[in-house]
DNA sequence: GAATGTTTAAAACATGCGTTTAAAACCCCT
DNA sequence: AGGGGTTTTAAACGCATGTTTTAAACATTC
């Protein structure tokens, strides 16, 4: 259908709400009539854009890596792949980018959004910082250590006014690409995985000076 | 004026677009003219917001940290500071909700938001990690170092969402909580920071298998 | 080839929004 | 007490939106 394929780009530019389904139609070359009548209302035309989403991303991710690589690199390999698809231009990243808006306002679509594709991404970080860690470390620290690379990936998304706004431009365009963060974040994790003994005992001062105001 | 300290929280939770006059004016108490009167229109109140948002920041920027801890639990505490500001509860944390809604939307108000609130963050940010990293660290990484801080904090707002599905409420409740997850990035950046001389020189099979798709 | 079911088209409808208006209420000062 | 400037009030306006309606165009079947 020519309406839900027009009507991606639209819901991820201006978020449900602001998008109209007269831009969107205008877009698609059809009638206003016709969301009402295909998918009942609005709202039914913005669930069956997401499970389009769903589906590709499907697809997209039984693309295994090689199995001959290093742990290292496969960690930097996912970096990468998460890398490019968050600051692909946005042509490519509208997906990412309603995606982005769920996660601001959820609607009833996101449980099973999260399901189908935050989950396997993070299974697979798991397991391959399980192989960077030493043995025995604890599923808390596996799992703490997956949501800080997701975390320093998703910022420069999330983030990226900001971080246009504070990098000066010639500074930006050569150590800010996605190679260059790519490096810096898997390294970041390495460097941390290879302390995970220090990591699981850490004591601060801690509560010395309460700061919670 | 009520009817800005009413503003903020409505604003905060549906966003410029969805937060509607009337409900703002009834949760102020006051009459939906009021707005036209003493703001010239919805976005002249949403301005006055920020302003007011900007003074407490500022307000609350200069509480220096005491000066003779030691760079780790300078930090330490740095890190707690923000999870404590993005993790605080609906009531307390309008406001850091607001600047999210920024980033993702960002009106006009965006620019002086990111100079007066994200930059000083940042700047100091950066002057920790400096003492942590050995000398002659680039500046460049000292940014991303500082970015990889701020990126780890905020996932856990803006993917609060996601975390609280992915991660089992036992475990969540038991391990990652405000001083956990504060020992827990504060110990990847550390030792990160320990191993700066590897991450500056960093080199990875890299584009041997390009997942640029 | 006409009848019937399905899809598209244009227009109108109902609703909620931000904004404006005009009058009433209030306040302060002489 | 009274008048002038200021604030508050209730109602209405104009507009854009999602949705519905009604009829026309199309396709399919016998």
């Amino acid at each position: 259908m020519r309406l839900v394929a027009a009507a991606g780009p639209v819901f991820a530019k201006h978020g449900f709400d602001r998008a109209t389904v007269r831009e969107i139609c205008r877009e698609a070359g059809v009638n206003i009539a016709a969301v009402g009548y295909h998918f009942g209302d609005k709202f039914g035309l913005y669930r069956e854009v997401i499970r389009m989403i769903r589906r590709r991303c499907q697809a997209a991710h039984v693309v295994e890596l090689p199995p001959d690589l290093s742990p290292r690199d496969r960690l930097h390999l996912h970096v990468k792949m998460m890398l490019t698809q968050m600051l692909s231009g946005d042509d490519r990243g509208w997906e990412s980018q309603l995606m982005m808006r769920e996660m601001n306002q959820p609607t009833a679509v996101f449980v099973e959004m999260v399901e189908e594709s935050f989950r396997p991404t993070f299974e697979n970080l798991k397991r391959v910082l399980a192989e960077l860690c030493p043995a025995g470390t604890s599923e808390d620290l596996l799992e703490k250590l997956a949501l800080s690379v997701v975390g320093q990936c998703l910022y420069y998304r999330v983030g990226a006014g900001v971080v246009r706004q504070l990098i000066p431009e010639s500074r930006r365009a050569s150590s800010f690409d996605v190679a260059s963060l790519a490096r810096h974040i898997s390294g970041v994790i390495i460097a941390a995985a290879e302390n995970a003994l220090a990591l699981e005992h850490s004591k601060t001062i801690e509560d010395a000076l309460d700061i919670t105001r």
